[in-house]
DNA sequence: TGCATTCTTTGTGTCGACAAATAAAATACA
DNA sequence: TGTATTTTATTTGTCGACACAAAGAATGCA
């Protein structure tokens, strides 16, 4: 394993030592440094952090309130398992906070949230055109996080934030698998999202961004199973 | 204050200190026994319920994971703030739940399934028929869970709990302006979705459940301010 | 009297240590 | 040899204590 998390330099201000601990768990677990299943072993990871089991402890109560780890009674806690059988749950939340987040931005977007939305769309498509697949995940997660900030709605924000962070992870399994052409339809796809957001057309924003969540979801099924999504008539 | 959190008993079980503490503060704070921007003192409550503050400590990164307290660095945690400026998101995300949820309730529900909603709403209906406010709010958040439990998608459970939760507290601000014919109606609009979901009438109970969530919002704006949730066409 | 500075108080953030609980290893028994 | 029981080991859950940070009180100075 990448030992990336050596111990850092000791000496830290009071109360970061909990979002260093949270930040590299997370980041390890997104990226599958650490596989669903691995345990986390609290005093090893205090001592490779040089601190105490406390923050360390802090972190986890927070990745399992996220579900991103699952804390076994007396025993270790375990990165959460990703659950293949009920996928067709999670492709159904994707979708729809696809379309409401987009609808909500095209709503509400500002000028400022344009701005921001195409930096995103812009470190998108260079990792698209470095054919970096690890970069493509995670800029494709932050090009739809800037759009649901835009919508300005807290609640859908942070459920989107969590799915997007969980399609992070399948992605991950499935990278070696990314090949050309779709990507670059993934980067048109977006221009016409923006495109649509910009010139405030919440229908026309919707219908895109259902489109381009079932793109998605096709993607992600082709390499898995049979699409079990609830299919809303809008 | 209703000092209804005396000592419990000493020999607690491992692991129950926790529960304990959550529950007593989720509980007063969705009553408004602590009431939003009350400070949490650690201390306080530690030799109150006669444990260490590390289960305190716990129970309140949980609590603010979910939003109900707001953790102020160096400085004590505090009750969350309801942010009445918008509210529009909330009803926004509360009346898009409730669509989504008795869809799938209808889509899903097993004969187990039915058999526990009843249940709810029977209770909900006592709780009319007594004149409790308090119970009302209670058992109506009650039989909404009921039903995202029947559809089974975890995504929806969680967020419509957030939600329904944040509404409980919103809703006991006002529980004195409930008057009778409301609740009537809501135990029969109660009744239509049971029979919608029963009969696995997809749109029907997504008609209906519209329907309930705009009778709800309206009735909350009665009491504060002007419909500002965006207007899906469904 | 008004403002800046120092001191005190209050309460969190972190630590090291102990005890309970579980799993694994070792032992006893049929 | 296979199963049940005891022992050991590992790891969590909880505790009490200390140190740091911020808010408020007290003091000094103009």
């Amino acid at each position: 394993m990448i030992d990336r998390t050596i111990v850092p330099s000791t000496d830290r201000k009071r109360g970061e030592g909990v979002k260093l601990v949270y930040d590299i768990l997370r980041d390890d677990i997104l990226d599958l440094v650490l596989p669903p299943g691995s345990p986390i072993d609290e005093v090893q990871l205090a001592e490779r952090l040089s601190m105490s089991r406390t923050p360390i402890r802090e972190a986890l109560v927070r990745l399992a309130g996220e579900g991103l780890v699952t804390a076994l009674p007396n025993r270790s806690t375990i990165v959460s398992n990703i659950d293949f059988l009920n996928l067709h749950t999670f492709f159904d939340a994707l979708t729809l906070m696809y379309r409401v987040t987009t609808r909500l931005a095209a709503e509400c977007r500002t000028e400022v949230d344009l701005e921001i939305i195409r930096t995103r769309q812009a470190e998108f498509t260079r990792a698209v055109e470095a054919h970096d697949a690890l970069a493509m995940i995670a800029t494709n997660r932050n090009f739809h996080a800037a759009i649901a900030e835009a919508g300005r709605n807290p609640y859908y924000i942070s459920l989107f934030g969590r799915l997007l962070d969980e399609g992070r992870r399948i992605l991950r399994i499935y990278y070696s698998s990314f090949d050309d052409h779709l990507p670059r339809r993934y980067v048109i796809e977006h221009e016409d999202i923006i495109a649509a957001i910009d010139a405030r057309d919440v229908e026309k924003a919707d219908q895109l961004a259902s489109a381009h969540a079932d793109q998605i979801v096709r993607h992600i099924q082709e390499m898995i199973g049979r699409d079990r999504r609830q299919r809303i008539a809008l």
